[in-house]
DNA sequence: ATGGGTAATATGTATGTACATAACCCGTCA
DNA sequence: TGACGGGTTATGTACATACATATTACCCAT
């Protein structure tokens, strides 16, 4: 006799909500019942719709029970991978290049982006990417020397600052901001393209122990760069 | 006695991963070892170990043990609203617009998006999105008539087809793609900009049970549009 | 009626035990 | 040499039980 998996339920569930049993608002019988229904331990259905709940279908409260959410799927998961592995994935060869390195008191958005004090300096690094030989993006950074202040003595132009940071400072927290803007004259000299064209515009601050690490603008020539995101898949 | 929570095993080996005590590519003693340690139940390391699994900070096999991943903050929670939620969080009134509707058969990139063979006809639909007197969003959209065969009787005057989608099909499988462009004059002319200027593309598909159902072309202005990701917190 | 205290209830979690499963090690046999 | 097959080991999961905790319902006193 095979024993019920927390994954049996998981499936039936879903099934009822999916086939229109269990409809947005209903409540799904307690745990004590389901456990009845299939034989099993409520531990095992307390899993089942524990990630039920983590995966957005279903709202868990004390006391209340569980209810089914409407099907928003307002959550996708975004990939963000390293400039380096999104452009060795195309086949094509990474390279990089250190445009300018400088110390200096940052302009007033930065300095609210990292929650730096008037008159702090931090470093700012100008880079850019390589796709073979096509631009791929434009790097302008600033780093807060008062929170890593080793970066004060990293040599930029062998490692990207990305990759460095990443070494350097373990599991932090990532904020992505994602426009469309026309390249200004500077903008389309450095990705090789027209001034106006179209440009994918990243701005990516980091944190750790809720400390601003780093804010960067990332630009990518519009006609070529994609960003995809999926649902997480709720089994 | 407080008994040890999986969210303290969890806590105690996040801040060992953050103070460098243990580095990505190390392994994480065993359950067993731990459980030892806190003086509590394997269980309980085993559910602290699996989420920080799930959160990307560690990997898991079987045999091998547990060993602490590099930072990389690879994958972020990106937010979808509605565009009526998107426009009236900033205060502004939403209006939609139904611009035009017809079946007929899909151009070539549509059919090979939907998986639809040659020769089938679905539904297009092209709808505008206000926020109080501004254009916020253009729409251009195929619905697959043979997964949702209800969607030819739909008033899509009265409701989005986005909201009507969500209220008939439950639970489904979501793909974004984002992209930055130069606005042609049709565009310019429906988004209220002029041509040249960049827009914010997303490139948005939904699959039912595996079973493509609708594929959307959302155009925004690039000038105001903005999209928000944050790495999920390990805790 | 009303505010507050209390019991009832559903979910949340810890434990000890038992068995399942994947993956690696290593010895055997062709 | 190499394919195969058991033994070992760490994780994966099920169960019965017990207790914890949030929240609602209800009752009682004012």
């Amino acid at each position: 006799m095979k024993r019920t998996s927390y994954l049996d339920v998981k499936a039936v569930i879903l099934g009822q909500i999916r086939g229109g049993a269990l409809r947005p608002g209903d409540t799904v019988p307690g745990e004590a019942t389901l456990a009845g229904k299939f034989g099993c331990a409520r531990v095992t259905v307390n899993r089942a719709l524990r990630e039920l709940a983590e995966a957005g279908v279903v709202e868990r409260r004390r006391r209340s029970g569980t209810r089914v959410l409407a099907a928003t799927p307002r959550d996708a998961e975004l990939e963000v991978p390293s400039v380096r592995a999104e452009i060795e994935a195309t086949g094509a060869t990474y390279r990089y290049e250190l445009l300018g390195r400088r110390i200096a008191a940052p302009p007033a958005d930065i300095r609210a982006a990292l929650g730096l004090g008037a008159g702090v300096r931090a470093l700012h690094l100008r880079c850019r990417h390589w796709a073979s030989d096509t631009a791929h993006q434009a790097e302008d950074r600033w780093i807060s020397l008062d929170v890593v202040p080793a970066a004060r003595e990293a040599d930029f132009a062998a490692i990207g600052p990305n990759d460095w940071l990443i070494r350097a400072m373990p599991l932090s927290r990532v904020e992505h901001i994602f426009s469309a803007a026309n390249a200004d004259e500077a903008e389309a000299a450095l990705l090789g393209i027209t001034p106006g064209d179209a440009v994918f515009v990243t701005e990516r601050r980091t944190w750790i122990d809720g400390r601003a690490i780093t804010r960067a603008r990332l630009l990518h020539p519009g006609a070529t760069h994609r960003l995809v995101a999926r649902t997480r898949a709720p089994i």
